[in-house]
DNA sequence: GGGCAAGTCAAACCTCCGTTTGAATCATCG
DNA sequence: CGATGATTCAAACGGAGGTTTGACTTGCCC
């Protein structure tokens, strides 16, 4: 008897794809065991290899898939959507991704399961999913400065930016312990991306001032290499 | 024959420890192998059992003596130890941290496997080994802003700066293919280190002077349940 | 030396998992 | 109806991983 109601209309491909998208998402691929996407799915465990052939080609398909359905159902604020000015449009962003940090959407739980197991779709789910995202970022914060989209200085800030909102999902278990009111719901990841908003403006502002050096100092190459340390600690 | 030099002076036990705590760093619990641990030991697969009683009893040997020497072997530069200013104080730490999250030391690879496969040790480590980190960092933000250390707003300024570090260690496959130029040499470090160290200085400082309704808006609380859904992209 | 406990070892055991097999079922069409 | 191809199923296969077993070695004390 299978967990989930099996949807009987619809053929037992399908059926798989979608039990295997949620387990997949749950789990990572490497935990994900083909029995119990079967056992959802109200199929036998001989089907995935029926009609997949294997538990990797199954996978990929799940991701295909999920590619697919994201893509217009998972829209990005653009910058050029709306004529608003870049900080409205990187408030609006932020506040976007954090309700997909926060919200357990199938897409971002595969993307993050998959950069713990990275298996060969890795590349592929960067430069199809992630890369976008970067880019659209680096376009804002770029606008905002004056500075090159591709510019160093643009590149650290846009890591900034996304390292504040992934900190709340790839640290979880962390932030559940350590936050003393630690709440999921709407007006929390408002308050989250709220502060985010404020505190990166403030960041952009000061780095873009900063007459930097563009060029990694090379002036310092002559410390020591205390890199690759395996031992101790 | 073992793989690296087993050391044949130490007991088989310690061996044990020493050649486990490298492969639990590398792989976490659940894909390190005993008898992959064994091999690197130069012991035989039961010495696992013999000697500890389980995988399980020996991971937790392994976390316990890594506590141990971390301990004092990773000095965190503290609030109160030199004569400077916060905002020196945090530059210093800042630079440690990120140190920390570049270089593979053993403990930070320990920590970040632990918190994906979050076994029952999880809430050990994080109380033992990263809650100090917080309280330590909120203090400074805290004698920075005049604010309480466990204010809602320094605790989020706590997560920007630590989620900002924390970013090149969990999306590390994800930076290592999207930055254009990038290293992981000392210089590149102290780079990365002094960004985010500027960036978080202005952050902090926007939000200190910010009139913020400290307590949690209770008056969108209206807002209907969208939380916990499931379905969908 | 004899006895005894600790330690080590090869081999087997047991369970879980992805996959294969071969028979049974169902649909379609001549 | 009878044949054929697609689909489903229970059962078993083969391998990997943690653990157990039982014999063997070693060192120590009476």
């Amino acid at each position: 008897m299978p967990d989930t109601t099996p949807d009987r209309a619809t053929t037992t491909r399908d059926r798989l794809i979608d039990a295997a998208t949620t387990v997949f998402a749950e789990h990572g691929f490497r935990d994900a065991g083909v029995r119990e996407i079967c056992r959802r799915a109200g199929a036998n465990p001989a089907a995935v290899n029926y009609h997949f052939g294997s538990k990797q080609e199954l996978y990929w398909s799940v991701l295909r898939h999920a590619f697919e359905k994201a893509g217009p159902a998972w829209p990005m604020p653009r910058l050029a959507d709306e004529p608003t000015d870049p900080e409205g449009r990187l408030r609006e962003w932020i506040r976007w991704f954090a309700e997909r940090m926060f919200g357990e959407t199938v897409m971002s739980q595969l993307m993050i399961a998959e950069m713990r197991d990275h298996t060969e779709a890795l590349d592929r789910l960067i430069d199809e999913s992630i890369r976008p995202v970067f880019e659209e970022v680096s376009g804002m914060v770029a606008a905002m400065t004056g500075l090159h989209p591709t510019s160093r200085r643009v590149e650290l800030c846009v890591s900034s930016i996304i390292g504040q909102c992934l900190f709340y999902k790839s640290a979880k278990p962390l932030v559940e312990r350590l936050h003393s009111h630690h709440r999921r719901d709407l007006p929390e990841i408002e308050r989250v991306a709220d502060h985010v908003y404020r505190f990166s403006i403030a960041g952009i502002r000061a780095i873009s001032e900063q007459p930097w050096d563009e060029s990694p100092r090379l002036d310092r190459a002559s410390g020591k290499k205390r890199e690759e340390r395996e031992n101790d600690t």
